[in-house]
RNA sequence: UCCCUCGUAGCUCAAUGGUAGAGCGGGCGGCUGUUAACCGCCAGGUUACUGGUUCAAGUCCAGUCGGGGGAGCCA
């Protein structure tokens, strides 16, 4: 008797026919045949199919426990591994014994049917939806990226570094930040002008979530050369589309002696063996999307490996969109040199203009973040931005100022505190190097991979506005 | 935060201001190996909540709560 995952018994196949096995799992379906035969469609979430067992009714439990499954039980099925002879699958265990470990109390309210349920419905039992085909494939593709994201790094002599969670800095700037404290608030110690007096909070000073483990990394980055950071990061922005988390994973790499150019490329190639993999490694979950969610998800991401990202200046995008407005486009946005580009225009020129993934270069300075590096011309920064089809940003990035006086100048334009800067500009005095770095977000990639369309259901438990109930 | 929209059985959805229904799921029975099996019967409802208009409200009005979509912010 051997221990068999659904994904070994099918990959062994028919050469493991004639073998004794033991399966665990959860009870899809049953169906019955009163001439004496059960079938159970098993899954453990090892594959996205499910195994068939196939119960005789001379089974000693058959009428006091198998006829009595339903969806959601859990069982140990041990039997003979045979060539089966319905269509559907492969091989099937014939089983010689079921033990049920787990009924499903109150089968007629289990919230999890064998049927099609909205996203919606199953966001409110997200302690169950993983037992659905759809999350199950989710959770499996989530991890083969997460994966091929390591695998990619590693194998270029990248380091991960582990960049912490709470941050002392209030100045990473991107947006609201949840606040970490011990304080009690019903009573807040105040100072005497009557602040609150953080100097008693618990890391004597005020932290909070971090938003980004970019200025961090590049502290590593002037050591290693070639860093990234893989972890959760949150935004406390009221946010509420389909497209935001509170908590989300980002991925940051920093690499230095880097131009734009280099930083671009990196970006390009990541995404490409990401998917590459995904491709090779998840054939099953993808054809999955490709029947239920998204019918051209498997194309796209063929489309995408094999061909190169289109390369623009922000000023070419620019000039794109205003010829396409004098050619009769319509935006509800006026577009203009030195503004940021709308959703909708991002979407023309990634959608309709191109068709393929965009790489937007070299931003005005004046909607970019301070660290970026100041272009020779004066007027605009070396930042890019990767727009995809029908996700948009999934990609944000810059060549990082590495001229003190220059990031100098920056932080005083844009009225910022230079004292809070001091280990990051440090970076710029003892020996500064040309860095760049990008953040793709992750929950974002897996939508574009698999024809989902809303990141609250590419994270396991997705954390919102007004929503943490899991 | 703003705009739009939705809330009816465990789930997916019907119901012109006039007796709340179907499919799936569940229970029971039938069916000689099924593939989200099939056939029959049965059970299952504070129509999100509060108030209002009306002879009469699931339906119209106001408010509250919750879900979703879009915008902004961003990844």
């Amino acid at each position: 008797m051997i221990d068999l995952s659904v994904a070994d018994l099918f990959r062994a196949s028919t050469t493991a026919v004639g073998k004794a096995v033991r399966l665990k799992g959860w009870v899809r379906t049953r169906r019955d045949s009163k001439a004496g035969i059960s079938f159970i469609q098993l899954t453990d979430g090892s594959c996205f199919d499910a195994a068939q067992v196939v119960v005789p009714s001379t089974a000693t439990n058959y009428a006091s426990e198998i006829q009595r499954l339903t969806a959601g039980c859990s069982v140990i099925a041990e039997g003979e591994v045979v060539a089966s002879q319905g269509k559907g699958q492969s091989v099937e265990v014939q089983a010689s014994r079921v033990e049920v470990v787990g009924w499903v109390d109150d089968p007629d309210s289990y919230p999890i049917q064998p049927k099609a349920h909205s996203f919606e419905y199953l966001r409110e039992v997200a302690h169950l939806r993983s037992r659905t085909n759809t999350f199950g494939a989710i959770g499996r593709v989530r991890h083969c990226l997460a994966m091929a994201i390591h695998r990619f790094f590693s194998e270029r002599g990248f380091c991960w570094i582990h960049t912490p969670i709470i941050t002392g800095s209030d100045c990473e700037g991107a947006g609201h930040m949840f606040r970490v404290s011990t304080l009690d608030l019903l009573n807040i110690p105040r100072t005497p002008d009557g602040k609150v007096d953080f100097s008693q909070d618990f890391f004597g000073r005020e932290t909070h979530l971090t938003v980004s483990g970019q200025l961090n990394v590049e502290t590593w980055c002037a050591a290693l050369s070639k860093v990234y950071t893989f972890g959760p990061t949150f935004r406390a922005e009221n946010s509420n589309t389909s497209r935001h988390l509170a908590e989300f994973w980002m991925i940051e790499p920093e690499i230095a002696f880097a131009s734009l150019a280099d930083d671009a490329q990196l970006a390009e190639d990541l995404l490409k063996f990401m998917f590459t993999a995904l491709l090779n490694e998840r054939p099953d979950d993808m054809k999955f999307f490709a029947d239920r969610i998204d019918k051209e998800c498997i194309a796209r991401l063929e489309r995408f490996v094999s061909a190169s990202f289109e390369r623009m200046d922000y000023s070419d995008g620019i000039k794109h969109l205003e010829a396409a407005v004098a050619k009769g486009q319509k935006f509800e946005y006026p577009v203009s040199w030195g503004t940021d580009l709308q959703s909708e225009h991002e979407r023309y020129l990634t959608e309709t203009l191109v068709g393929r993934p965009v790489v937007l270069m070299n931003y005005p300075k004046d909607i970019k973040a301070f660290y970026m590096r100041m272009n020779d011309d004066g007027r605009t920064v070396a930042a890019m931005d990767i727009l995809a089809p029908g996700i948009g940003e999934i990609v944000g990035g810059s060549q990082r100022e590495e001229r003190l006086d220059m990031l100098d100048r920056r932080i005083d334009e844009m009225k910022l505190d230079k004292s809070a800067y001091w280990w990051y500009r440090d970076l710029r005095r003892y020996g500064t190097v040309p860095h760049a770095g990008f953040g793709l977000g992750f929950e974002r990639t897996i939508l574009y991979a698999t024809g989902m369309t809303n990141v609250r259901d590419a994270i396991p438990f997705a954390r919102t506005p007004k929503s943490c109930e899991f």
